[in-house]
DNA sequence: AGACGTACCTGACCGC
DNA sequence: TGCGGTCAGGTACGTC
């Protein structure tokens, strides 16, 4: 599921709600997703308030009053939904926890228990995902964030820095923005959508795109990612917003997925294609996104 | 250092 | 109906 836009669509659900509030209990219904839980998660996070809820890339970070902070990836398949507590404590059973949408309650990893009596559930069938908590003054240095490129929405992703970046790396320019040391927040979705509207080949080298694309190439990665945070983001397969609602920026795809189709560019009815790139599937166009002579 | 392949999981879908 | 193969939005690690 979740690329920046759907992370930042989680964010901005959940803030409102978890804003101000007590973990009064965190249930763990496994003992790792991706890696181990910290041993003594539970400790860290019971008992205190949640200060903030905010996205970095496409990790969710959770300010506490302990000087703690929680961050959590939702991987390929993870979701975040919430329900209200039921009064009758034998009355939780696993069906208060199944989403009306089409999650399975066994993927219930983590379950947060609020003061307001609202469960914030953890739920990601293929175990990507990943929950940690650290000091919050050791954020910036964490091995998990310390290696991110910049916010693609943030002021210090700009021509210059692109131009800079792609100019010192050998690899396709597909390859170069799915890097979270280049751009952080990017994955196979958006890259796919964003080549496609700067009228980049996948393929290109890097190092051999031209000048003149590199402002256009910033301009469509902006804009393709706040259109998409405008529409909720996208929901294939199974992303869900935190309240069960969809996304629907998927039916404005271009490429991504529409293998076969005809391509959208006036007076271009060129079928966009598919190919694979380091194990994951790239569409475009083959006229509009041709790829330049090399020089 | 940079680039690449692979591993980690489950579920959906397709063709036979 | 069932089975096997293939594919999926991400990241980390080992190797060259």
């Amino acid at each position: 599921m979740p690329e920046l836009p759907e992370v930042e669509t989680v964010c901005r659900g959940l803030a409102p709600l978890l804003q101000k509030q007590t973990i009064t209990n965190v249930i763990l219904n496994r003992s790792s997703l991706r890696k181990p839980f910290p041993a003594d998660m539970q400790t860290k996070l019971i008992g205190s308030s949640i200060r903030e809820v905010r996205r970095r890339s496409k990790y969710l970070l959770v300010t506490l009053s302990n000087s703690y902070t929680m961050i959590i990836h939702l991987g390929m398949s993870g979701r975040i939904l919430t329900s209200a507590m039921a009064q009758n404590p034998s009355a939780t059973s696993q069906n208060a926890f199944h989403h009306p949408t089409s999650n399975n309650p066994k993927h219930n990893h983590v379950i947060f228990e609020l003061g307001n009596k609202t469960r914030v559930i953890y739920n990601d069938p293929r175990r990507f995902g990943l929950i940690d908590v650290i000091p919050s003054e050791t954020l910036s240095t964490c091995s998990l964030l310390n290696n991110l490129g910049p916010e693609p929405l943030g002021n210090t992703f700009n021509e210059t820095y692109l131009s800079h970046a792609l100019a010192r790396s050998e690899r396709p320019i597909k390859l170069a923005l799915l890097d979270q040391r280049l751009v952080a927040g990017l994955g196979n979705i958006y890259v796919c959508e964003s080549l496609y509207h700067a009228r980049i080949s996948p393929l290109e080298i890097s190092s051999q795109v031209s000048a003149q694309k590199i402002p256009l190439l910033v301009h469509t990665i902006r804009d393709v990612l706040t259109r998409a945070i405008d529409a909720g983001g996208s929901s294939l397969r199974d992303f869900h917003h935190s309240d069960g609602s969809l996304g629907y920026f998927q039916y404005n795809f271009q490429v991504y997925a529409q293998e076969g189709k005809a391509c959208q560019t006036t007076d271009c009815k060129e079928k966009i294609i598919r190919i694979t790139q380091s194990g994951r599937s790239s569409f475009y166009c083959p006229i509009c996104q041709a790829l330049q002579i090399a020089q």
